[in-house]
DNA sequence: CCCCCCCC
């Protein structure tokens, strides 16, 4: 097999111009920075002529090297780069080419060679060298010294910033200041006030990302002043000028190792070039049924559908005595998956998801609580509504066709609110057996069984507003609705949910009662979803628990007995109802038979 | 020079 490479493109690149899709070789990799997310991997290319390490790989790609799919000897397309004049302390300039996207021609194993006997790549070899044979490029190289004065770009007409003026935001470092990147805005924050023993002030903060990867700016005092109206979302900017120092890892979680200040020396000229559109963000979207795999913590991008959303809810927290606003909105797309994404302060008020709009949120962190995962916005967090993105309209078209009415695994659903005891699986015989329930503190397991029967009536009630408080409201037939708990009255509620039903295993069956998220999970609707069926259409409110009915779940109980006045009963509590895990289900059932029976397989 | 990113 012949491998083709783009002998000679190494050499033209290297002086600043410009090969179509040059096919090299990768000698070998190296990180070069970071850990974790903000690795960054540098490459030793070869064209078969000449070898260089002057590639990095654009963050985005190094999965392919991680997984080994880029490995040592492949032979790759190289679609798309950038290259960058770097300043070295004492070194004079270096270029380097970040590498935007790749094809990979043919995998490491299957070339299992050296390619050619490229020559290390130096300066001495580019003076040698006859004059390299540039391809066409629409303009000279301009280097970024010849405008790095701020009186010239203020003044300038941004048409003329070409892109081979640019650096790549990926290419900056504290040690080089001469540069000129066009960004885009990802994020703004509002402008933040501080006072502390150091002194006080304000600032404001905005998300920067071109090809090449991201960065946090932040302009304090004058420069917040200064810019922050200019500064708008999604809007594209020549930046320059501005100091750099390494990120904080605990405060961001932007892929980069440093971030940038504005200082009176700064300039900001949007860009307004058509052409100059781009960049565009790239979102790594995990289907939503993925993400209950993921551990907490991990920073995921996810698009999906607005199913519902809640009302806004403020709270305080305990730890800081700080108000918070926050809305919960579920997201569900056609894997099948939903779950809750949680936004903050105005973004959470200003939310409006009766439309069901299509959100695509770049940055969100996985949070677990008591068992159950969903994902919070952080300040860094974009979220775009409706975005014209081929997902977005995929998503719509789904939707809007049936999707609206796919049964959902929600895998923010409340789980596992035991404290203590044990959470065996076990059958309704089982539990009767060991007469659970009738202990001080209840007793808990789990169980597969099916819904036999739901009771429609009074499942969905009209609950006090505030937070905390869950209690049934009193209708006072003037618009207002009175809640004897506050001892206050309210003009709005919100709806819960309080399911009665019976579940049978093939050992007997059992009187629950759900409450408010189990319910939901068992009904696949909200609370609010099920008012609003029993406010304005009793046939479909009638339908839903008639559709719930012989569905299987694998049902989290409490069971303790109670006494009311002279009578004691055995009440059983759903904790949580969530669909089956047919592997689980089937492996645990195999477990049963061989230790029933004795056999071994 | 900020540094909060939340709550049950």
């Amino acid at each position: 097999m012949d491998y083709n490479l783009s002998e000679g493109s190494l050499q033209t690149i290297m002086n600043g111009g410009h090969y179509e899709k040059p096919v090299m070789q990768v000698l070998g990799s190296k990180k070069i920075q970071g850990s974790g997310a903000n690795e960054r991997f540098r490459l030793l290319v070869s064209d078969g002529k000449h070898s260089h390490s002057f590639a990095m790989l654009a963050t985005q790609l190094n999965d392919k090297l991680i997984t080994g799919e880029l490995s040592d000897y492949s032979v790759v397309q190289i679609d798309r780069f950038v290259t960058s004049l770097l300043k070295n302390t004492g070194k004079g300039e270096k270029r380097v080419m970040i590498i935007l996207d790749i094809t990979i021609l043919a995998s490491g194993t299957d070339v299992g060679k050296k390619l050619g006997n490229p020559q290390t790549w130096s300066e001495d070899s580019a003076a040698a060298a006859p004059a390299p044979v540039m391809q066409p490029v629409p303009k000279p190289t301009v280097q970024p010294m010849q405008i790095s004065k701020p009186s010239t770009v203020t003044g300038m007409n941004t048409s003329i910033l070409s892109a081979q003026m640019t650096h790549p935001i990926a290419s900056l470092s504290p040690y080089q200041n001469k540069w000129v990147i066009k960004a885009r805005v990802m994020n703004k924050s509002p402008i933040r006030t501080w006072s502390n023993a150091r002194g006080e002030g304000k600032l404001f903060s905005m998300d920067l990302f071109d090809e090449s990867g991201e960065i946090r700016a932040t302009a304090f005092k004058n420069e917040c002043d200064k810019f922050y109206d200019m500064i708008q979302v999604d809007k594209v900017y020549y930046i320059s000028r501005c100091q750099l120092k390494t990120a904080n890892k605990q405060f961001t979680t932007l892929k980069n190792d440093y971030e940038m200040t504005f200082t009176a020396d700064t300039v900001v000229a949007e860009c307004t070039d058509d052409m100059s559109a781009l960049p565009s963000v790239k979102y790594d979207f995990l289907p939503i049924n993925s993400i209950a795999e993921k551990s907490p913590d991990n920073i995921v991008d996810v698009i999906g559908v607005c199913k519902s959303a809640a009302d806004l809810q403020e709270l305080t927290a305990k730890s800081t005595g700080k108000l918070l606003k926050k809305r919960e909105v579920t997201l569900v797309d056609s894997s099948g998956g939903g779950i809750v994404l949680t936004l903050w302060g105005a973004e959470a008020e200003k939310f409006e998801g009766s439309t069901n709009p299509v959100i695509a949120v770049k940055g969100a962190r996985l949070t677990e609580f008591n068992g159950s995962k969903s994902l919070s916005c952080l300040a860094s967090t974009m979220m775009r509504l409706n975005p014209d993105l081929p997902e977005a309209h995929k998503l719509r078209g789904w939707y809007d066709n049936g999707g609206a009415d796919m049964e959902t695994v929600n895998i923010s659903a409340k789980s596992g609110l035991y404290s203590g005891g044990s959470n065996e699986w076990l059958s309704f015989a089982d539990a009767e057996a060991k007469q659970l329930g009738s202990g001080e503190k209840g007793d808990y397991y789990s169980l597969l069984g099916v819904l036999t029967f739901t009771f429609s009536d009074n499942a969905v009630y009209k609950a006090c507003p505030q937070e905390q408080c869950n209690k049934k409201l009193v209708d006072q037939d003037n618009g207002l609705f009175r809640c004897e708990k506050c001892n206050r009255e309210y003009p709005n509620y919100k709806h819960r949910l309080l399911l009665g039903a019976n579940v049978s295993d093939p050992t007997g069956d059992q009187r629950i009662t759900a409450f408010n998220e189990a319910a939901e999970a068992m009904l696949g609707k909200t609370a609010a979803e099920v008012g609003q069926l029993f406010d304005y259409d009793k046939n479909a409110y009638a339908q839903l628990f008639e559709e719930v009915k012989f569905k299987t779940f694998v049902f989290k109980f409490r069971t303790k007995i109670e006494t009311y006045s002279d009578e004691t009963r055995l009440k059983t509590t759903v904790m949580n109802a969530q669909p089956v895990d047919y592997k689980d289900a089937n492996s645990r059932l195999i477990k049963n038979i061989k230790s029933i029976t004795g056999v071994q397989v």
